[in-house]
DNA sequence: GCATTAAAAGACATTGACGTCTTTTTTAAA
DNA sequence: TTTAAAAAAGACGTCAATGTCTTTTAATGC
């Protein structure tokens, strides 16, 4: 596995939220989670994550819940790994022996060193704004848990049927 | 985190027997846990696993020990990879919301594929054999634990200094 | 057989990732 | 000002990865 659950999660939360932002609206924690399948309350600490590093905005109350800020669709997912799983995957020896370093390397250095850099760079070098693609509804099931998706289908071809 | 922790482990062990047999001796797990800097009951379920996968042979008793198995220098890392970690790195989606396919593609999709399956290619190209390089203190040394391999250079420096 | 050695097996502990529930704080509307 | 809505905070629970300890099994030499 390369990215924790909660890289996912975040980036899938903020995905949404840059969804329901272009419609013209702020989403609460339950319309998220409930769309996309994910743990309600862990969703809500890994979203606070997000605000507190200014790549969320989050109002209180009636008729609040989240927003993107000024920053957010110019966000790399390095960062949003940095926040969430660290940068160890790119700066620690694959063997966790120590620091990746050609000067001291293990004997997998020279077959990982390019996969790893190019992760990197990657993950440098897309935006959230790159990762939205695609039509409203194609976009949300293709940010939704596997048996969620599985079930809108469902129900849309009864609805169909129904019709 | 590319790989897990009991992977390095396995590697490692691995890597310590080979050389051993090299010099025609076999190892027991005291001695290759001490050498690297690894936890010797947790060492010894993982050298277990891979004797029962026919990747090691195993001798109880006085004179005994782990020694290579026929197989065990052609193996590909990508079986270790399978017998410790899953392959689910390679045949999951990164965000893990279904089988990773180009299908139904996550958002992330296209910018992985090709990394997971240059990870992957590698894995399955490079051999236990292929990691085998240098001479026998510098190989020792880049397997063993970090703390472990400063602590052995001071102790050589010391007798450097006491001789 | 008996003692010794070392792997194998299995019970138990620790830790961090992941997840749930409850309480508190802030905001907006009536 | 009261009420309700929603995020924030924090206590607690679960599970898998990792790690330790003890007991059992098998092999060897005497
Ligand atoms: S030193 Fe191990 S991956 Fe670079
Ligand atoms: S579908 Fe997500 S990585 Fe292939």
């Amino acid at each position: 596995m390369l990215f924790s659950k909660s890289f996912g999660y975040a980036l899938r939360g903020i995905l949404y939220v840059a969804l329901a932002q272009s419609e013209g609206r702020r989403v609460q924690v339950d319309e998220i989670s409930e769309k996309l399948g994910v743990p309600r309350h862990f969703l809500g600490k890994i979203l606070n994550r997000m605000v507190k590093e200014g790549l969320l905005q989050s109002v209180k109350g009636p008729y609040g819940g989240f927003a993107l800020a000024a920053a957010t669709l110019q966000t790399p997912l390095l960062k949003l790994i940095e926040l969430t799983d660290g940068l160890g995957t790119f700066n620690n020896c694959v063997l966790r022996l120590h620091a990746c370093n050609a000067v001291n390397p293990c004997p997998l250095h020279h077959q990982v060193m390019d996969i790893k850099n190019n992760l990197q760079h990657m993950m440098m070098g897309t935006l959230v704004s790159d990762l939205m693609i695609g039509d409203r509804e194609a976009f949300i099931r293709s940010i939704a848990t596997e048996e969620l998706d599985g079930l809108l289908q469902k129900i849309t071809n009864h609805d169909e049927h129904d019709a």
